[in-house]
DNA sequence: CCGACAACCTGTGAGC
DNA sequence: TGCTCACAGGTTGTCG
């Protein structure tokens, strides 16, 4: 579910209501996600104050002063502003509890798969391993078309697996991936480093513009995506090609294709994308 | 370093 | 209706 846009959205979802906040309960339903959650994170977390959070890649750091708690959702995750009374749903795994202004509030992360991660970051947050080798912020200033040109300088690899590489690039997944290309009128088998400047020139902001967008439409409700409120994302109104196979392109009519690659579904139209 | 692949896990929808 | 199979937003680790 969750791509850079979803991530992104789901952190202004929370961040005004939590931010200030004190943690006054931790409810941890199972030991452990894609990874052992952090031990005794009730004693860890216990009266600490959110000062803030911010996101990286597809990653969620909440700032709590001694330290930051680190959430990924992986495949199929999560969080929603719950009443902290709430009775929990299958897969809600874990409640950070806050003494919210209109009392008490819980951070609830659900997540079927357990493909999810929430790990206790002591000391400086971009020198964890799992944050140290990501590659660069798609909607930063730097990620420009002189960047991506040397980025991809060499590389045989198909652009679309390329894109969705977070040690080179961090946000894209496979849905924004074949939407970007489409964008950008580039062939998704392409080779990464035998694009021409002059396309490269076109994929810089036809990346940054899907994202742009998909954010401003509340993400993409694949499926069960919600927005920490429980309301719906609708940029999948807004598809060119994900999903849309047999369907015809929105620019020129005929059918969208879909290939495979690295075992994962590619769209794209084989008209306007070359 | 690069690229291809399996693995992690549950739910859902298509097809029979 | 019920069963089986393929596939689903991501990432890490392994292997050649």
């Amino acid at each position: 579910m969750p791509e850079l846009p979803e991530v992104e959205v789901t952190r202004r979802g929370i961040a005004p209501a939590l931010t200030g906040c004190r943690i006054t309960a931790v409810r941890a339903r199972i030991p452990a996600l894609r990874y052992p959650l952090p031990a005794k994170l009730g004693s860890l977390l216990a009266d600490r104050r959110l000062e803030g959070v911010h996101r990286r890649g597809k990653y969620l750091l909440l700032n709590f002063g001694a330290g930051h708690l680190l959430i990924h959702l992986g495949m199929s995750g999560s969080l929603r502003l719950v009443a902290a009374d709430r009775p929990a749903a299958k897969h809600d795994h874990l409640d950070l509890v806050f003494s919210g202004r209109d009392g008490p509030v819980a951070l609830r992360l659900r997540d079927p798969r357990r493909f999810g991660a929430v790990l206790w970051l002591g000391g400086d947050p971009q020198q964890h391993a799992l944050l140290a080798p990501l590659g660069i912020e798609p909607l930063d200033e730097a990620f420009t078309a002189d960047w991506l040109e040397k980025a991809l300088d060499g590389l045989v690899a198909p652009i679309k697996t390329t894109l969705m590489d977070s040690h080179r690039i961090v946000g894209i997944g496979n849905i924004y991936a074949s939407e970007s290309l489409f964008r950008a009128g580039i062939d998704p088998r392409r080779p990464a480093g035998s694009i021409s400047p002059l396309r490269l020139g076109r994929l810089v902001p036809a990346i940054k513009q899907t994202l742009t967008a998909a954010i401003a439409a509340g993400g993409s409700s694949l499926r069960d995506f919600i927005q920490s409120d429980g309301s719906a994302g609708y940029f999948q109104q807004q598809y060119f090609v994900y999903g849309r196979t047999g369907e015809p392109c929105r620019n020129c009519g005929r059918p969208i294709r879909e290939l495979r690659q690295g075992q994962r579904a590619t769209f794209y139209c084989a008209r306007c994308q070359r």
